[in-house]
DNA sequence: CCTACCGATCGGTAGG
DNA sequence: CCTACCGATCGGTAGG
């Protein structure tokens, strides 16, 4: 079909979603005009429109390619029921490779989560719904975890607040800061699957303050390799 | 020195700052006009600009009033050294406290949170510096919980992972969803500070996964309380 | 003199 | 692939 198109129609196209994302997660998509995306490019912006319809289908193609990547992400993971360190597994390197795919599209993921809301509402519910899909596999593993816990009144909750540290960390990390990208999804993975461990039932009591933390550092006795450098309580 | 002005003068101005902070929630700060800001007043554009200087003065207004709120909740906090025991309880309050604050000011939270960028230089940095006054009192009770991490290196990563969970919040749930906003505050607490008690040192090496969490589960046998309903594992 | 407010319109700039 | 523009709307302000 794209038989007369210039063989680097698509890296062209590709370069100005690159920039895109990077003025849209900047300054917002209202705020970024178009001319300033074919000044990023070194296009004209009679250029530009030839690549792309119109402003907003750099949104649209922003936002659904980058939700889709993740979701391809999560469909392995759809198997049958699992052992409870079965789902462990999988859940950590889920963690891993969602946290790999957000550094290397940082631009396009900001604009997935701050940007969706000016889309269309065709175009939002499309999105949404496949958010929708990868928040559901991610709930499955917690909840193949923990059986114990309530699916949707638990294992749900818990996943947005997985999310939440996932989707807030490049908010505040810079590239080349003193926290390493390699060492930040273990860190969120072992904060967040030794959290769900330590989950007692039932929730929303209000449960004597530190009784969950402080049972909690009375494993670190019980570890297979008690690694820990010093406890001064 | 207000002597001439109307006693709803600041009623009126808190007013206006209620629905900017709706239609710039929803919408953002560039792509809100101030037409709109007058209309969901119920005032004139003229009436709306007597009340503030420009569109801009809305944005300076709203996000330092939310940081500097959320900055007064953290003073009482910044007290001498505690023990684990105690830094424990205080971070659970401190959750709690700004779930709350949330609740009753989640438009001003996300004005917040996803404005800030618009403003400039000087105010910007004013707020990032109240902000990073918070996280710093934050990480100051993580590091009195676990004196064994480092704190530059460890205590304020993982608190970031805490404001993550809680930021994110309010991208998710809606106001009457299943889940109640009483039940959150202590589920993110309990999931954070269980976590933070399960970590093992040293973070950042492969560890087998699985290994804390599934220690973490031990501790259910050791609660003083355990009022786990079951485990299948 | 002050405030509180109105209908109408300014100069510039956005996406296209 | 550029300059030159458009219809519409922006933030902000005039006189009264």
């Amino acid at each position: 079909m794209p038989r007369g198109r210039s063989p680097g129609y698509e890296v062209q196209r590709d370069a100005i979603l690159a920039q895109a994302a990077h003025l849209f997660a900047r300054s917002g998509y209202p705020a970024t005009s178009m001319n300033q995306v074919a000044q990023a490019c070194g296009l004209s912006k009679a250029t530009l429109y030839h690549y792309f319809e119109d402003k907003y289908s750099l949104l649209v193609s922003l936002t659904d390619g980058q939700v889709s990547r993740l979701l391809l992400l999560v469909s392995p993971a759809s198997r049958d029921s699992l052992t409870p360190a079965q789902a462990q597994q999988q859940l950590h390197a889920l963690i891993c490779s969602f946290v790999a795919e957000y550094v290397h599209a940082q631009d396009a993921h900001r604009v997935l989560t701050e940007d969706v809301k000016f889309l269309q509402p065709l175009d939002r519910e499309r999105v949404l719904g496949k958010e929708r899909d990868i928040v559901a596999a991610f709930a499955r593993l917690v909840g193949g975890i923990r059986p114990d816990l309530d699916q949707a009144l638990l294992a749900k909750p818990l996943t947005m607040l997985l999310f939440g540290m996932i989707n807030w960390l490049f908010t505040w990390m810079k590239p080349g800061g003193s926290m390493s990208h390699d060492a930040l999804a273990p860190m969120v993975a072992d904060l967040f699957l030794g959290g769900l461990g330590a989950l007692a039932l039932p929730l929303g009591l209000d449960l004597p303050a530190g009784v969950l933390a402080q049972a909690g550092k009375h494993v670190k006795k019980r570890v297979t390799k008690p690694n820990l450098k010093g406890d001064s309580a």
